[in-house]
DNA sequence: ATTATCTATAGATCTATAGATAATGC
DNA sequence: ATTATCTATAGATCTATAGATAATGC
């Protein structure tokens, strides 16, 4: 009778659902869509959830924990910053790969609903300083030694999340307009990993054309 | 009687639907709220475009012509490369700051409805390739004079729009987490323009660690 | 006469809940 | 007994249209 033997209602519920709401958004998908495709009547749905928002709030905290955890996971190594920075940003962008809707999740959401906004807020609150500081340090480091121009984490972060969260917010867009199938559309993928690499820490390096003597400071 | 004083009624409905389609995407707003938005009834909007569809679309379609006619305006310039891109991402980034809003409803139709990517393809089409050809030909130049790293029109096109885009799309959360009132982040702005067309010149630079022998293919 | 605006309503959802029945754990 | 699942339905939308009335252009 079952349809998913071994696995209980509830989760194929939140399975489906967190399939809908990442294609669709919270908006277009109805708990009857949700209890169709988990194969189920749409009373079980607000059985086990209560309300659509509630179970949307299960799906999308769920989703932000994940999405940070890789950042902070990848943290804590002695690599030089260089290598360091290309394992970080590499790793934002295979955590993408691996959610691949998630950014127009996140965006949709937090767009159209910002008190959503709060607990992210709470979540990151106290991890986010744990990395901030130390690698701020080792910027100041390099800046003051004139191998990188003057910058911050945020202005990092910035790049980073623009370069890479473009690639998967413009799939679409993309894959239509340079008629991109699959296997194409993959093998684009792998370029621009390497190209957002390659185009932060290209960045970083300071304005070789007015060199010598003042490095901090030269355009307000 | 009339609200809006020497304004029709069909062009204030307009006006009021692209307010809140910006602000809460398709799905999100219905006939009656713009009607009531208008200060008419609900039948009325359907009187002036049939479908909710419709005068979606109608917006939609206007919202992109402006969006990509700033680009092409821009065109023609006899300027050296530095200073055409200068100029090329900060028009693109004036046009986001005055319509603040249309990312993420671009990115929300075309990632819910990809059938709208057709007419965007189409409205594309022809004038694209009227800039492309010979930017890409001053690229080459560039590159075969060693004086910027081997990269096409997409590629930079790509970091462009990246990097442009995350600012109005990622505002309400960097509001949020950085307690920023509309002044600051205004300021944010403004730096956040000048920063990105500096991000995206430098990281043409040729890669100059390897300098000498070979420029090209220095990673697969 | 034609066009703009309104009221009223059909028909299709959709969310949430009440109450019945089946399955499971002692 | 408790928990999981179902059927049925109330109540709130929402879109679209029909048909009445008011405003406007000859």
């Amino acid at each position: 009778m079952t349809i998913n033997n071994e696995q209980n209602m509830e989760k194929t519920i939140l399975d489906a659902a967190e399939k809908l709401f990442l294609e669709k958004g919270f908006a277009m998908v109805s708990t009857t869509q949700i209890a169709k495709a988990a194969g189920c009547n749409q009373a079980l749905v607000h059985y086990y959830f209560r309300t659509k928002d509630r179970l949307f709030e299960a799906i999308f905290a769920e989703k932000l924990k994940t999405f940070f955890s890789v950042i902070f996971h990848t943290h804590d190594e002695s690599l030089p910053l260089e290598e360091k920075l290309k394992k970080y940003i590499g790793a934002h962008f295979d955590m993408l790969m691996a959610n691949p809707k998630l950014p127009f999740l996140v965006i949709n959401e937090l767009t159209t609903n910002p008190d959503r906004i709060d607990s992210l807020k709470d979540m990151l609150g106290s991890s986010i300083s744990y990395v901030y500081g130390p690698f701020q340090k080792e910027l100041d480091a390099e800046i003051d030694a004139g191998r990188i121009r003057p910058t911050t984490v945020p202005d990092i972060i910035y790049s980073m999340v623009s370069l890479n969260v473009m690639a998967f917010i413009g799939a679409p867009i993309m894959k239509k307009i340079l008629y991109l199938d699959n296997e194409h559309f993959k093998a684009m993928l792998l370029y621009r990993k390497e190209e957002n690499i390659r185009i932060i820490i290209n960045s970083l390096k300071p304005d070789v054309e007015i060199q010598p003597e003042k490095i901090t400071k030269k355009r307000k």
